[in-house]
DNA sequence: CAACGATATGAGCAAAGCTCCGCTTTTTTT
DNA sequence: AAAAAAAGCGGAGCTTTGCTCATATCGTTG
């Protein structure tokens, strides 16, 4: 269903192919993103977005097929960010076991960051987005966490382990928990990323 | 903010004393879970559900102050079923580390039945409902892991347990797992727990 | 049975998502 | 460079939907 090399726009929409409209997108998003965090969540409709962004309503729905695509694709270039900073992550040279660790912290940094910069965006994003809609920027270190070097884990417990960080990090984030950027928080997300998988590929079942 | 006793109405709306209100209460909620089964999240409006209730709009807004709070409702009688296998639960007597084991399993049990049973209805309550509104319901899955035994975890670590379980779980239903109701995926979450517990309980970072 | 609170109703208001079609700007064609 | 075609833009207004409110009926109590 998804494309796999458009930049910008989702579904049966409209592909910008001149400067101009890929301007207009962007000036969009960016509007959307300041209604919500001036608005909140029940500010944040599609007249107000069309004003501040200055555009007519029209020219939101040329490239959105509804509304909350918007805010899919706000949570798709949010997320891009962070994956940007888990690539551009100073992979360890020495195979041991600490790609797992460092990809947690630089992940968690970053999540914790974007959240302070623009929170209530990215509190809107893990709270309106489906799963299916946030995996896709998830995969990223889901398939960073499999082909880890000494671990190999199946596909049940690949998913455990990143659905189970996920929802610890999630659930900070949603619940606005004071510890999200503390050192013991990370970790214990490490720590449970560890026995767990350490285990779970030795398969120490009780 | 939130009342303690009574058994049916949020918020600021009136309480019934006869019958009659509870019984159209239940009716309502009756409906709108068959309007979401039927029609699916895009067709769950409140008249809608009136019609299908066969009562006037007006008595929904009587009892819930908006239509999300009919949803909130819906999730807290769907919870109320699921904690109450969770008491009923044969606590093992002889002190070993077991409580968990079966809290998870039953846990995970329960909420599979659930989905089976009402699977759109489980889907909308986990996607709609915010972190603090589903976290009083697990609420009493958490309290049994604090009180487990021999394992004193701090408040982070009880924190990153409960959500990286809850949110295995959450996932699992969402996507749609086909593993959901699987003696591995049941054993796997045990396994994370219980090392996660033990290693946290020792401050093994590192 | 009178009177009053509790319960029920549904027309209709207000707000918001979204369409439609005419207008302007940019690109392509000849 | 003019004309034609394509792409982009706008905003009045249609439609849906959440929700209110004035009115009517039911149930209970003295």
């Amino acid at each position: 269903m998804a494309s796999m090399n458009e930049q910008v726009v989702p579904e049966q929409r409209v592909i910008p192919r001149q400067q101009r409209s890929l301007a207009t997108v962007d000036v969009i998003l960016e509007a959307a993103a300041q209604v919500l965090e001036i608005t909140g969540e029940a500010g944040f409709n599609t007249n107000a977005i069309a004003e501040r962004a200055g555009v007519g309503i029209g020219s939101i729905y040329r490239y959105f097929p509804d509304k909350h695509a918007i805010l899919v694709e706000m949570g798709r270039r949010e997320m891009a960010r962070v994956g940007a900073e888990l690539t551009i992550d100073p992979g360890p040279k020495a195979g041991s076991l600490a790609p797992d660790r460092q990809a947690i912290r630089t992940f968690l940094r970053a999540f914790g960051e974007r959240t302070r910069a623009r929170r209530v965006v990215v509190l809107a994003l893990l709270g309106q987005l489906s799963a299916g809609e946030l995996q896709a920027a998830f995969a990223q270190a889901e398939a960073g966490m499999a082909s880890r070097s000494g671990t190999p884990l199946d596909r049940i417990q690949l998913f455990v382990l990143s659905r189970a960080l996920l929802g610890a990090m999630r659930a900070a984030v949603l619940e606005d928990a004071d510890f999200l950027l503390s050192q013991q928080f990370e970790d214990e997300l490490v720590l449970l990323s560890r026995t767990y998988a350490s285990a779970a590929s030795r398969r120490l079942y009780d």
